[in-house]
DNA sequence: TCTAACCTACTATGTTTATCGTATTAAATA
DNA sequence: TATTTAATACGATAAACATAGTAGGTTAGA
């Protein structure tokens, strides 16, 4: 039976992360690009397309055989219900908390780091300008 | 009947943030203190707890007639595995990619915004020093 | 053309989650 | 002391999740 919310599970997103990475994709290529390595059957990935075509966050079109999948809305819109989730219920709104957990246990690169200070001087530009 | 893995639901990890943040705490007032404002029975959250001592992630103290519920890990290794698994099958492993998503959709303060500058500057030195 | 390979549809199942009711016990109060 | 209040223990349940098997169709090659 099709879930009644919208919110996607965790192997949900994890597979419209494949499709926002790799461009619309059949089940096939999403099964064969899973970020953690795990193995799968062919049925499984398949199953969940279709839920998270019912959940409205995937259309498809037919190429050939095989049905190519296609995320319906922004990875931004789907997330934000997510992240905002986190953000609220377990870092209580504190992002500064949610990048200390990030940059203590995983290994950033230089560039990203880089990458991160432009995201912030472009938050502290905007606020300056907009607002203030 | 108990899960098998140790990793907190969505829920579970809501408590724990209460006791992380308003220190140990009994049923009543962790259900008084939930981050989501939503309305849940008294026998509901009892019962998460419950698990969450089945998971080792709580233990509990008496206090009078109640009991108060401590975490047994610390938050940071508590949330390892959740925001790993995030990162990495959401993000895959850019950091700079989830900052993106919650600077875009919540209100930074201009305050934590400099805090996360710091962390970055921390980083950033510990880098040099450290490795390169 | 027959068959092997590949695809979807449908069904099924075990587990986890979130939720709460009832029973029981202990404390507080009237 | 008798009763009301408050807490835990235990059990139940519905929904969501992750997983995969089987049936049946299409295509492409032997």
């Amino acid at each position: 039976m099709p879930p009644k919310t919208n919110q996607p599970s965790d192997l949900e997103l994890q597979l419209l992360s494949v499709l926002w990475n790799q461009g619309p994709s059949t089940v096939r290529q999403v099964l064969s690009n899973l970020p953690d390595g795990k193995d799968r059957a062919y049925t499984t990935i398949l199953t969940v397309m279709q839920n998270l075509e019912k959940k409205g966050l995937v259309k498809r079109t037919t190429k050939g055989t095989a049905h190519v999948y296609h995320p319906t809305e922004s990875q931004k819109k789907t997330l934000r219900p997510v992240m905002q989730g986190l953000l609220q219920n377990v870092f209580r709104g504190r992002v500064a908390h949610v990048m200390q957990h990030l940059l203590e246990d995983s290994d950033v690169t230089d560039d990203e780091l880089e990458e991160i200070r432009s995201l912030i001087d472009e938050r502290q530009q905007a606020k300056r300008k907009g607002k203030k």
